[in-house]
DNA sequence: TGTACATCAGTGAACGCGCGTTCACTGATGTAC
DNA sequence: TGTACATCAGTGAACGCGCGTTCACTGATGTAC
């Protein structure tokens, strides 16, 4: 994309994929808006034409990635076809994917330090992904007898926590990571023991 | 304490406090090197007789944090007494009341990008966490018949991962972290269906 | 007990740096007529 | 189709700031004799 003259036609998008690019090199906090904007080819006053400032950049890319993080969970769960079970293991494998795919938007949704409920706007996109977690889980937990039901945000937010922690302490250079098993394989494996003993998946192996 | 004259007498230690204390105030990256000398009282190269620089001072928080973590969730394990599995619900609770109680040393083990396998002493330190897990896990395995009996390692990082998640988006100003559950029943309820699913608990309720 | 002296934890001034942000401006675009 | 002009996305220079780190130094401590 050869930069035409004064004006640079798509600076918006030039500085979130310059920020997407920053934050995955060299962390959410490696990210500058002086360095997005000599990565777009502009001057660093250029980038307050588009926003107010760091912060509302790097919210804007934590917006965006809850929005893709949603529909991509939303995707994978596909109204529960074929079946439930086989599609929340599809939305658990789909989760790790975004992590792995798209790590910077992860990075800045859940690791730079904003703060979704102070900005009205990341508290509607992040509960979106948590509301889609949740009528899964309800579908899942359907045809339990009520008795022996939890609530489904209960199981969302329980499979929300358990693929986060798999994501920061396993699937990236953090802690204990010498693991001698893959991210996907312990989540899979999670799941299935959870679900197991949710009544979802038979007691028996 | 008062400053005395030219020595201060206990400054490493007073450095530590200091870095507890900013980075429990404005968080990994709002720490400074400069900042936490200003509140030992002494000058911005004073540190640098204790610490070799600003990273330094930062993985010996991390390293501390992992040490006193360590030695909490051994605490709260005691041999698994009364029984493996009142001993392991009590470390969950521990593990909990480490992020609660000392923010700061959780944020600099977990949040500062500070990447363990890249000290050795960090790498060390994490590792014999994972391993006081581990072992809990292996003793409330121990029951279960060979053919049903999953790693022991596998099960202390699933709740490893269960545990760091809900402290990560349930425990703090995070995501959806308006949840109407609480961070302690998070966990207890999470831990409760994936021992059932293991085949620990009895599969009625 | 007193003195000389080595050690080393501190000082304070300075460095180069890059940050976020502001400002008056300029020049390209596109709309009205 | 051509021209005047309003709009506004960009410039570039500057600001104050605080950072991490280095340096030659100083003064307190404690050890040897």
């Amino acid at each position: 994309m050869p930069k035409r003259g004064y004006h640079h036609g798509n600076l918006r998008e030039a500085l979130i994929e310059a920020t997407l690019r920053l934050i995955g090199e060299k962390g959410p906090e490696g990210f500058t808006l002086n360095e997005a904007a000599r990565l777009a080819g502009v001057s660093p006053a250029a980038p307050y034409r588009h926003f107010a400032g760091r912060e509302a950049l790097l919210e804007e890319v934590a917006r965006e990635g809850f929005i893709v993080f949603a529909d991509t969970l939303e995707a994978a769960w596909d109204e529960g076809r074929p079946s439930p079970l086989e599609a929340f293991l599809r939305m658990g494998r789909a989760y790790l994917a975004f992590a792995e795919h798209k790590p910077a938007h992860y990075v800045a949704m859940f690791e730079s330090g904003l703060l979704p409920q102070a900005s009205g706007e990341l508290a509607i996109v992040s509960q979106r992904a948590l509301d889609v977690l949740t009528r899964a889980a309800e579908a899942l937990l359907a045809p339990l007898p009520a008795d022996r039901r939890p609530p489904g945000m209960m199981v969302s937010q329980h499979i929300w926590a358990m693929s986060h922690g798999i994501v920061e302490l396993f699937a990236r250079g953090k802690p204990g990571t010498r693991s001698p098993f893959e991210a996907q394989d312990l989540l899979e494996t999670a799941i299935g023991i959870y679900l197991r003993g949710l009544g979802v998946l038979p007691p028996d192996r």
